[in-house]
RNA sequence: GCCCGGGUGGUGAAAUCGGUAGACACACCGGACUUAAAAUCCGGAGCCGCGAGGCGUGCGGGUUCGAGUCCCGCUCCGGGCACCA
């Protein structure tokens, strides 16, 4: 960092590398990549410790989940991490990039079912070839800290952290709602839930209540929500979805006394609301069908308890459950509405859901679309009690009341519905601003506040009554981390008798996870197992019995990033080395884990900092959120109405004279197939490009050039196989050029500190204005994050130098040997093994690893006139070419008195004339 | 249903602050080299029009000397929705 012209000071190849063989003319890039990848283990490259003289930066990509082998979006994301590390590095920092495997979860269970393959076994395997594949791709990763969550070495610091988290009440035990499969007998994962019914056992899936351990995210939900602004490199739409999944909303808890007449035990029943405002409007209330009132109705009514019963069907996803049809039933029970003591009827409806809050909503039909579909179905009475803000306006007098609430609802108020007569009924449809805060009508002593007045008012004397008060709520719901499943970390409790629930001592962890297991998709296999189940309790010795859930798999992945620092401590979960890595400073993954994942780290490290394991707060510092990769799909119609998915590159497409493809035809039979569309690339729709078959083609620096070229990191990447080729071609001339000049190159080394200042030649100095700008433009680029369009500067600086005249003089060969050293030094970070060997073969100074990244000269970038954009009352009509310091009014001259200009200003006199400086000049007339 | 994005030539895309729309590529067309092909190199091109010119950034409005960019309304496509990771 700092010279100007850094990197190559001196001009001979370093003497420790003697033996270059003679270079190849022909671009091979299995030999090239093999050497480079050879000389950065040799030297442990990518090896880094702590060193307090250098910044440090740590780059890091989510750990894949090995699922058998790499694809394209893995290889997207390493290579945008790899990028930005490897380009730190040339601006002098001390960079880690480590790498690891997310190994618990599901597909092993799947896979152990269908191929009987233990899954331990099966994950370890993939581990090893994807670990091949990442090698190969030449990933500047410092292998040593390699960690998988899978082990015991790993997963034992989450369980002993557990117990910490579980004698401190923020993991508590509670029912959670979770998909049954009553045939397999088994909980399913959302996924696995197909239109309601079990993936493979068919059967209609039912919602089932178990205990299970919960996390207290909760806990945390105002700081983790002020925090997102302290997050500015984090991408706007990542934390705006966080604020809304988080979703703090300040409302009244509103009490509902229990009528004794029809529910003798008593009691209140609990709502929260946002609308208190709307309060005297509410109608009924609605109850799940898991609440304890809808329980007592059930048991006294037949019908009752069919409907409850009908309400346990289904899965639980929300996405199902907020399109599902709204449907209800009456109860003969009441509550007392806690202000006007009138009686409201309870409704059980399968739309409210006893995990959300408090299992039960007071329901305002006239001024809420949800109660509002469920009032007219069931005609229910529809209460309106808000004037909407923008009418309220229309009527509103000076006084701030409405002088007539009455009159004015007979006149503007479209929904207007009495209990007592069908009549009343015929409302208008609904209509958004019902919804919106306005003013109180038809609400008593109420009448005529504004919705915000109206709130306080009624907290109050909600709160005077005992019957309710203002709180604040989060959307956000503590997390559930128990799984009934094999393949995960072990619940660190053990089941006393006498003792009750016993967190496991230190001692005896970890509780290690058996391995020769039997998975048949039935049930939880660890709980068939009474080795693993059968233990002594901790505090009493007596037989006691071990939790045989495991843990969501979310919670390897909220922690490891800190374990990368420290992943050889046995002796403890964190230690001063993470206090010099942490936090992340660049983290990259795909935009699908916006939410849960991120939001997940983001608590963990504050309840790890809250337990004095790191210093940070924010894992993350900051995020860089890839979009997916995307390819055309193709199909012939099979027999059943299914599709028949034609994997791409079995397919030859048809063009027009235009280039434009009106047909598709697979190679093996020339018959066509169905063009499907550009969709996620995927297993279902068999459009995936193998890297495996990329890279043994092409080599890693095209496949890697052509990921980084073909669309900006956070935008969807749609694949093309001859856009591989370009980029196959591109690193070919690239060769071709260093092959052709490398001896003229080195020679040109020598003069290059006098080229500032220098009067060239004009087709040269063109030529270094063109490598500078391109420079200078990449460089900014960079910053943005912007990688595509570095790669078109790599691209435009070729092109430029390719003009200039072969080796002519020493001044043309030092525009050369300058151009060449920028464009290899903006391609390491890119295609790291080509701009090695060719870095070398050119005789640059030093590995071009910890090359310094190049600065753009200004005195290169200087121009002596410019050319400006005219146009005439907005529109383009012509140019004129100016002195790049001339005036503002030698400006307006040169524009006036251009033919163009009077061509097109018709003969009118110039009104106005706008000038933007080195861009354009405007004449308005 | 709710939340968050996106839509620019035949295709992927570019346009830093509201200032030359389409850089750089792919595909296509033409040419050179070749016995021929591949590879490579050179050139062309947004659309309409012979041309002067007109029209163009999903659709409809608005603000401005000037809008891909800002505002309002729509539409289509994608991501997430708490047990896929």
């Amino acid at each position: 960092m700092g010279h100007s012209v850094p990197g190559y000071n001196r001009p001979l190849p370093p003497p420790h590398c003697p033996e270059i063989a003679p270079m190849q003319e022909r671009y091979k890039p299995e030999d090239v990549e093999t050497a480079a990848q050879q000389h950065w283990e040799s030297e442990q490259a990518f090896h880094v410790t702590e060193d307090r003289e250098r910044p440090k930066y740590y780059c890091l990509s989510m750990f894949p989940y090995p699922s058998g082998k790499l694809h394209m979006g893995h290889v997207r994301n390493y290579t945008i991490g790899d990028v930005i590390s490897r380009q730190a590095r040339m601006q002098g920092f001390n960079v880690m990039q480590p790498m690891g495997w997310d190994a618990f979860g599901m597909p092993a269970e799947n896979a152990a079912i269908q191929n009987n393959v233990p899954p331990a076994r099966w994950t370890y395997a993939n581990i090893a070839y994807m670990k091949g594949q990442l090698q190969r791709l030449g990933f500047g990763i410092d292998w040593s800290r390699e960690l998988a969550t899978c082990t015991p070495e790993y997963y034992r610091w989450e369980q002993w952290l557990f117990t910490r988290l579980y004698r401190k009440g923020l993991i508590y035990k509670k029912l959670g709602t979770v998909n049954w499969d009553p045939v397999d007998e088994t909980v399913l994962a959302n996924e696995q839930v197909i239109d309601g019914r079990g993936w493979r056992s068919g059967a209609e899936v039912e919602k089932r209540e178990i205990p299970m351990y919960y996390m207290k995210i909760t806990a945390y939900a105002d700081e983790l929500l002020s925090a997102l602004d302290d997050l500015p490199d984090w991408p706007e739409q990542v934390k705006q979805m966080q604020r809304n999944w988080i979703g703090r909303s300040d409302g009244v808890e509103v009490h509902f006394p229990y009528d004794l007449a029809t529910i003798p035990k008593g009691g209140v029943l609990k709502v929260f609301t946002t609308r208190a405002d709307t309060l005297m409007g509410a109608t009924y209330v609605a109850v799940a069908a898991e609440h304890p009132l809808a329980r007592l109705a059930a048991d006294a009514d037949p019908a009752i308890a069919a409907f409850v019963d009908q309400c346990v069907k289904g899965g639980v996803a929300e996405a199902d459950l907020a399109t599902m049809e709204k449907k209800g039933i009456a109860t003969p029970l009441r509550v007392v509405h806690p202000i006007s003591g009138e009686y409201l009827p309870v409704w059980v409806a399968n739309y409210v859901l006893m995990g959300y809050g408090e299992g039960a909503v007071m329901a305002v039909p006239a001024h809420d679309e949800r109660d509002f579909v469920f009032a007219t179905q069931y005609r229910l009475p529809i209460k309106p009690v808000i004037i909407p803000g923008k009418w309220g306006q229309q009527v509103d007098n000076a006084s701030g009341f409405f002088e007539d609430p009455s009159a004015l609802l007979k006149r503007n108020f479209p929904i207007v519905a009495r209990r007592d007569s069908d009549e009343s009924l015929a409302w208008s449809h609904w209509q958004d601003c019902f919804a919106e805060l306005g003013r109180v009508v038809n609400s008593g002593k109420y009448d005529g506040l504004r919705s915000s007045a109206a709130v306080d008012a009624i907290a109050t004397d909600l709160a005077a009554k005992g019957l309710g008060s203002k709180r604040v709520q989060y959307r956000l719901r503590d997390w559930g981390i128990s799984r009934q499943r094999y393949w995960g970390c072990p619940i660190p409790m053990i089941y006393c008798k006498d003792c009750g629930d016993v967190s496991v001592p230190d001692e005896h962890l970890p509780v290690v996870l058996p391995e020769d297991v039997e998975i048949t998709g039935r049930g939880s296999p660890l709980a068939r197992m009474p080795e693993f189940f059968e233990c002594d309790c901790p505090n009493c010795g007596r037989p006691a019995r071990r939790e045989t859930d495991t843990m969501d798999t979310f919670v390897e992945s909220s922690w490891y990033f800190l374990r990368y620092a420290c992943p050889d401590n046995a002796s403890a979960m964190a230690d001063h080395r993470v206090d010099y890595w942490a936090p992340v400073d660049q983290y990259v993954g795909g935009i699908e884990h916006a939410i849960l994942h991120l939001l997940y780290a983001r608590f963990f490290t504050r309840a790890m900092r809250d337990e004095g394991l790191t210093a940070a707060t924010e894992p993350f510092t900051r995020l860089l959120t890839q979009g997916m990769v995307v390819a055309e799909t193709y199909y012939r119609d099979a027999s059943g109405g299914k599709k028949q998915w034609i994997n791409p590159a079995e397919v030859t497409v048809d063009r027009d004279d235009k280039g434009r493809i009106v047909a598709a035809r697979l190679v093996a039979d020339g018959a066509p197939v169905v063009i499907g569309g550009t969709e996620k690339m995927s297993k279902s729709k068999n459009n995936g490009v193998d890297p495996q078959a990329l890279v043994e083609r092409y080599g890693a620096d095209t496949a890697r050039f052509f990921i980084i070229f073909a669309a900006p990191p956070d935008q969807q990447l749609e694949w093309s196989d001859s856009g591989v080729e370009g980029a196959f071609r591109f690193l070919k001339r690239v060769w071709a050029f260093g092959h052709r000049r490398h001896a003229a190159l080195g020679d040109g080394l020598a003069a290059l500190a006098a080229l500032d200042g220098r009067e060239l030649p004009a087709a040269l100095a063109d030529i270094r204005r063109e490598v500078h700008a391109c420079l200078k433009q990449a460089t900014y680029d960079f910053g943005k994050h912007q990688f595509n369009t570095v790669a078109s500067a790599a691209m435009k600086i070729l092109n430029a130098l390719e003009k200039a005249p072969d080796v002519d003089g020493d001044e043309a060969a030092a525009v050369a040997a300058e151009g060449f050293s920028i464009l290899l030094r903006l391609l390491a970070p890119i295609t790291p093994h080509i701009a090695h060997v060719l870095w070398q073969e050119c005789g640059f100074d030093g590995d071009i690893l910890d090359a310094s990244w190049p600065e753009a000269s200004e005195d290169a970038l200087k121009q002596d006139r410019v050319e400006l954009m005219l146009q005439v009352n907005g529109k383009l009509r012509g140019s004129i070419r100016v002195d790049a310091e001339a005036p503002r009014a030698e400006i307006e001259r040169a524009a006036l008195a251009s033919d163009a200009a009077a061509k097109f200003m018709d003969g009118k006199p110039a009104k106005k004339v706008i000038v933007v400086p080195g861009r354009l000049v405007n004449v308005v007339c």
